[in-house]
DNA sequence: TCGACATTTGCATATATGTGCAAATATACT
DNA sequence: AGTATATTTGCACATATATGCAAATGTCGA
């Protein structure tokens, strides 16, 4: 049972929440500074709380050059169906600045991959 | 959010996810000491985390006499159902024991002690 | 009121967790 | 090699959490 409380314990916390959401609602890879700038969240607190998701057996990860990509582990059983579920059932609300500071984001992916060095968060907000 | 965090923390725990998985394979209330039987484990130890579910708005309790019965709090919205699948869909050999050991306990409901409580317990709410 | 029972609470302690900063690692480019 | 970018990690600190025991609370019935 530890393994499904590991994940479960993972979901009691706001970031990490917040970083599913964004996955859940994308359904692809996010590399982490698009997280960073969807969440406006310091990196070093984002790659935190991804590592610990990593470990409950959340997310995986796939490194592409500088940059590695996560998304989430969608097992056979039930559980990761129920977990979505779940999380989408919080009211949207509360991930609308988000969701859309992700869109923005990746609007500016030029391939299928992160946008080099177009984190500079100045030009176009 | 701050209010479905806290309820998704309170899902990270062991002894809180089998008193839960208790509450809704019975369907019903129960007081403290079945739940205390059911799962073996010390009173106070489950009535602390009984508090807490209480506190993030998963239970509610209804005094009848010497006993506390507590049961689980069904919202509108999607997210307590979302709640109560994702827990059903554990594997049910985890919570095997805890349900053999309610069963037994709760069909002693008219002879024990504690059943003096439930006498009336066609009065559910 | 007293005693028995059911449950909660206060306190102590050990452990876990979140956050921030600086430094370290990994990779690509020149 | 040296620099820039992307990400992780180690350490420190504050806070949160789980657990155990003893004591307190609430309720019933004599």
């Amino acid at each position: 049972m530890n393994e499904y409380i590991k994940k479960l314990k993972c979901l009691g916390d706001e970031t990490r929440i917040r970083i599913l959401k964004l996955l859940i609602t994308v359904n692809k890879e996010l590399c982490v500074c698009e997280i960073v700038d969807s969440l406006k969240i310091q990196t070093y607190t984002i790659s935190k709380h991804i590592k610990e998701l990593k470990n409950a057996g959340i997310l995986k990860e796939s490194r592409r050059g500088k940059f590695i990509f996560y998304s989430l582990i969608l097992n056979e059983d039930n559980f990761s169906e129920n977990v979505i579920n779940l999380i989408n059932s919080l009211p949207d609300a509360y991930f609308s600045d988000d969701i859309l500071m992700m869109n923005k984001r990746l609007s500016r992916r030029e391939t299928d991959s992160c946008a080099t060095g177009l984190s500079d968060k100045g030009d176009d907000k």
